[in-house]
DNA sequence: TTTGATTTTGAGCGACTGTTCAAGTTAAAA
DNA sequence: TTTTAACTTGAACAGTCGCTCAAAATCAAA
């Protein structure tokens, strides 16, 4: 046959990941990405078609590699909720200073691409909807297994869930404040219960 | 003496903003705003010194606008909890359709500038740490109204409120969802007189 | 070893970026 | 009416952008 592709594309989406998780999709230029994931214009072009390209895989990288995350968590945990919590702390707290950012890179995409017509923008849009059907799912087990009460539906916990976890991470992109996300991730469970 | 200048800052300051909330710093071109705020280069410039000038000042003005929008709810409410709560429904929902984005431009900004020594970025933190600080300074007055217990700081219900309602704008920056805002801001509220 | 399909390379394209500044315009002061 | 300092204009600059493609490199199959 022929030559064989040298790069890990695996390896390369997950650079490209963290930095447009960084920087954002108009901040990264495509000079970035090169020397970032050591790879050549006519490469990175050949391989995913365009920035674009590259971004939208990075993103839906991202959403995957979230899921399996909560996932390891929920394996060494008693509870759903226990598993959930450990995630939450582990994302605010934990990473403050390992993770490109403490806002969720699918929040900051959709936050960025504006034009509600932007493929990006749409994609964005569905993980997100799809993040919240996984959520919804895990919620559901946590009512049967009477760790929640069933005053609200799964799909209105996994929306709680979001806007809570929404608004911490927000919050904690910023300096001098890291103290505060223990007791108040404890209030978001604590308050999660009580409905 | 001179020449008078032709245009009015504070308009022009005020259509910035709202590219600029709109599109992102990044994504927004000084042609851009050279057709919105209808000047040349050379004004612009001699105005406001810098693309990253123009935006501190758009910045800014956003900020005492947000403001002053409380203050108008709050003039025309009973209670402090009730100019909050119909502030936030006016932002969440009826601005809808007429904002430049669901998203406060003070989150959008931390989030889009990720170094964190980059000027733009210390302004979106001061400006937060203002408005909070603003914030604070209503609660201490609903918690002597009685209209919120002192289980709570002051302090610390200005930020439940402030990652309630980062959540929730964020929640909402997505199509088919406004008919959720209602009973979510109004679960916002209940869960903050609970506290 | 030769062949030939496939991948990699990197110089470079045209478009666009933020910004400058000499020339033109304006209107208060002289 | 003339002067003159202040303001506006817009062509243009140097740099960067996303991206292309002909040429070089690679390696399985013949």
């Amino acid at each position: 046959m022929a030559n064989k592709v040298k790069f890990e594309r695996e390896n390369v989406i997950r650079v490209a990941s963290q930095l447009f998780w960084q920087k954002g999709f108009h901040a990264t230029s495509t000079r970035d990405l090169q020397e970032a994931v050591n790879m050549r214009p006519g490469s990175i072009y050949a391989a995913f078609g365009s920035k674009e390209g590259l971004y939208s895989e990075s993103l839906k990288d991202y959403t995957i590699r979230m899921k399996s995350q909560i996932e390891g968590f929920l394996s060494s945990a008693d509870t759903i909720l226990g598993g959930l919590h450990a995630f939450v702390e582990n994302v605010v707290i934990s990473t403050k200073d390992c993770s490109p950012s403490a806002i969720c890179m699918l929040v900051k995409a959709n936050s960025e691409f504006a034009e509600k017509d932007s493929s990006l923008y749409e994609l964005s849009v569905d993980l997100a909807a799809q993040f919240e059907a996984y959520l919804t799912q895990l919620f559901e087990q946590a009512i049967n297994n009477d760790e929640l009460s069933n005053t609200l539906t799964p799909l209105e916990y996994a929306r709680f869930f979001q806007v809570q976890f929404t608004g911490l991470r927000g919050y904690f992109n910023r300096p001098n404040v890291a103290q505060l996300a223990q007791p108040m991730i404890n209030q978001m469970f604590m308050l999660m219960k009580s409905l």
